[in-house]
DNA sequence: GCCAACGTTGGC
DNA sequence: GCCAACGTTGGC
């Protein structure tokens, strides 16, 4: 089983927002950046761990965990010239964008802050905690998800 | 709202 | 294939 963090601005789309969902999973739609779409496409797989991140807000962290209920298929948006992401250059025939379905399972015990995990040393070597890292899926050390969970 | 970091685009 | 201009991300 591999691991990955996934970030999501919380005015869009928010770990709450997940819980109301129908079967509590939605699409990790919208992604638009080459080395999350190859993960996406090519990595994750049903089973794997999510953490649910939220980014650019007033409490940045790790929110919650999830699962992948389904592994990675065309990103419809792409398709849909009325949407905010939609690519001409990707077509049903040849989509350039992917995306994966993931479930909800829990909400963390509390909010696990970027300070917090920035300054712990175990965690050093994570993408997220790199200075001007902007991915927006990523993978996830299974040490590093351990550890991660120890401090909740 | 600012702006550093960095990915993408496109002219050459 | 280089690289300047531009757009986006995301912490602060």
């Amino acid at each position: 089983m591999n691991y990955w963090l996934m970030k999501s601005e919380p005015n869009e789309f928010s770990i709450d927002d997940l819980i109301n969902m129908p079967e509590q999973t939605e699409h990790w739609d919208g992604v638009r950046n080459y080395q999350a779409r190859n993960m996406m496409r090519d990595q994750m797989k049903t089973g794997d761990q999510v953490f649910f991140y939220h980014s650019n807000c007033k409490d940045i962290g790790i929110v919650g965990i999830a699962e992948v209920v389904r592994e990675g298929y065309p990103d419809h948006l792409a398709f849909e010239p009325e949407d905010p992401h939609y690519d001409p250059k990707s077509d049903p025939d040849n989509p350039r964008w992917f995306m994966v379905d993931i479930r909800f399972i829990r909400k963390t015990k509390r909010t696990i802050g970027l300070q917090e995990l920035k300054q712990d040393s175990a965690l050093a070597d994570m993408p997220l905690v790199r200075k001007g890292n902007r991915l927006s899926v990523m993978p996830v050390s299974e040490q590093a998800w351990k550890h991660i969970l120890s401090l909740e």
